[in-house]
DNA sequence: AATGAATGAGGATTCATTCAT
DNA sequence: TATGAATGAATCCTCATTCAT
């Protein structure tokens, strides 16, 4: 993707098709996006089973023929998604990260970034229906499983551990159980509050994930 | 038929077609059963969408048309079981705390009956199937509602209200907001389980129950 | 059905027996009256392939099965009706035609009758429902066709004929040709006025039908 | 696919688009009329409820997919069927009519045309389903009178009615009542012919429809 | 004879995917 | 690359018929 960047006009004659080329996949590149990105949206609204690969063509603006000259299947749009959005995510918080000078305001972000996931409700549900799909098509779980992992190893996500190991009560809490605990918590009290927001507030959603943040996390 | 019965004087041919009725209705009863149990199961399995209704029928050893025969449609069978199943649960804990004595040993059976949940995986994953539904049959979320309200009101479950307004920390949750945040941990942690056991074993799923439960109820 | 009537009570031991029986025959006979009435209804609201054998055997007050205590099958019922129903209505007119003393007199008889069927909307509907079966079920036909023919010959109905020879215009039309010329406009008209009543009157269908009567059969 | 071009000057990606275009539409529409020209004789062979999709779908030389892809239901082409084939038939008259010059002229082609409609024998079938099915689906029928008069409308058939109106004997019969009792005539000698040619000839179909024309129609 | 649960073939419809353009 | 017609497998649901009672 990096070095495919042309270099600034240099043969004449063949500028104008390397120009052409390049409107080619800018639109082309545009096209998936927008399936990607409608992809996400209908994924998230109507789950993997009962989304219609047309309604998510049509909500990007194009046809059927348009997915699949992009996509192999709508298993593989799944699968698309799930390492483009992952890197996207995993990529915000190292950015966040970066820009701490200290383990605390590390910390800070952390949490911070912990309870705004929150909010971001297709990528949840979207995260829920990874793990549904997983349960319910074993063959494909270690498929799925690796990939997650591929994506985490490509980021250097050790920050995290390495903050949290810091954070956590000393030889109460491994990091991974940890981490596997506010993951639960922020997908479970998501889904509640989709459920039934009268139930609760969005505010109470981020105070109780604050709470259980501290909980977890904090040294104190 | 006629001499299996012991007693020829009382054998009139009302009697008669009682026992008969009480034959079939004895084998319908047992049938419904039956597609209840194995829709619970193929449900939590598959998944609303995934699961065909034969697979259900099959599984309880019959065929689609005794499928229809007790239930109008799929979606019949799945608010069939958001009834039965949800009445079974709360009357598990409303008999649970019935042979409590004191407010303390309630508070212990509701600790101890809140981590045993977790772990009834079929019903966990029955209960995330009813949120999922909700959500994406925006139209039957009020049905669904009700239909929850009207279970929960049908079965005094106050008592569990009173027992939390008395363990809870004063002035620091609602009843509702703890029993929510209890409910969205406990369906995240068991979807994680479910998703990968590798990750999480199911005795930390059990401290992690615990330790919340304590931390949202406990007075102190 | 007529020898089978019961030489009233000789032997006693017996006659309790023979009672009972026909008790049952009696009910057994009501419950296939109302069967057939019922077939009767339903098959000229709905159409043969439309009507659900459970729909004839509520509205015949009973359930499936004492349809087929009773039939063989849809079709069974359906040649049963053309049987008892047909009879019903040649018996009709031969039993009109009896009390007339002389030609003219019959053939007015006649003509009242035609143009009465019309009112008879679910005979008329099961004509045409006969004559739509045979046309869809071609292997079929032969077998209503000889029912029909049977029927007719069962029934001395050439007094008709001998009256429509005397009465059509000499050498003009053949017996045949004018009943089935008849016949048509009524199956025709009946269909139109139950089609959309609005377009044309009752009054009106029986104006064509006896000035249609006229034409084809008085004399002068 | 570019060389195919005669003349090059003109193909611009625009045109070839537009010839793309007409291609697919013109298979399109190719189909369609090979679904309906199905549809007529199947409907008209099996009637409404008894033929299946599938038999029109491979009549017309496709599958069921492609079927769909055109109709909604089965209902749905019932109802273009009713659209094309009745405008098809009224355009008929309204043409033949177009070319007479003078009242005789424009009486005695539709007097024609009244008598050769029997010969077709398919379209008598169908206009017979079609009111069957507004008889047996009392809430469509307002939607099956409507579309009815509707298309009636939109050809300009008052040319008939005052035709008529001129023909007819003054004071006897209204232009409707007429029209009425000719259809009704001739949807029932062609559905008495189709049931049993035996019973009476093409010729004597013809015979006895002009002789009620004339009786209906004719001044003298 | 009558009930009604259960069967299973049949047919409508949906939708992922292919393919000609 | 993108279109959209067409395919055909998959699945829901209906209903005539059977069968234990």
């Amino acid at each position: 993707m990096g070095p495919v960047q042309p270099e600034p006009a240099t043969s004449s004659p063949g500028r104008h098709r390397t120009r052409s080329l390049n409107k080619h996949q800018r639109r082309t590149a545009s096209t998936r996006r927008a399936l990607l990105a409608a992809g996400r949206r209908i994924f998230s609204r109507d789950g993997f089973e009962r989304c219609r690969i047309e309604d998510i063509a049509s909500a990007a603006g194009h046809t059927r023929g348009a997915f699949y000259a992009h996509f192999q299947s709508k298993e593989d749009l799944f699968f698309a998604l799930l390492e483009t959005e992952s890197s996207k995510r995993f990529t915000e918080i190292a950015t966040a990260l970066e820009h701490c000078s200290d383990g605390q305001q590390s910390l800070n972000a952390l949490r911070e970034y912990y309870v705004r996931r929150a909010s971001d409700r297709p990528w949840m549900m979207l995260t829920l229906e990874f793990k549904l799909f997983a349960l319910r098509h074993p063959e494909l779980r270690a498929k799925l499983a690796g990939r997650h992992r591929r994506i985490r190893a490509s980021l250097k996500l050790d920050v995290i551990d390495r903050l949290l190991r810091a954070g956590i009560k000393p030889g109460r809490e491994s990091e991974e159980r940890t981490k596997v605990a506010l993951e639960a918590l922020l997908n479970g009290l998501v889904l509640e509050y989709a459920y039934d927001p009268e139930r609760i507030s969005r505010d109470e959603v981020s105070a109780l994930l604050e709470q259980y943040f501290d909980l977890m996390v904090r040294s104190e």
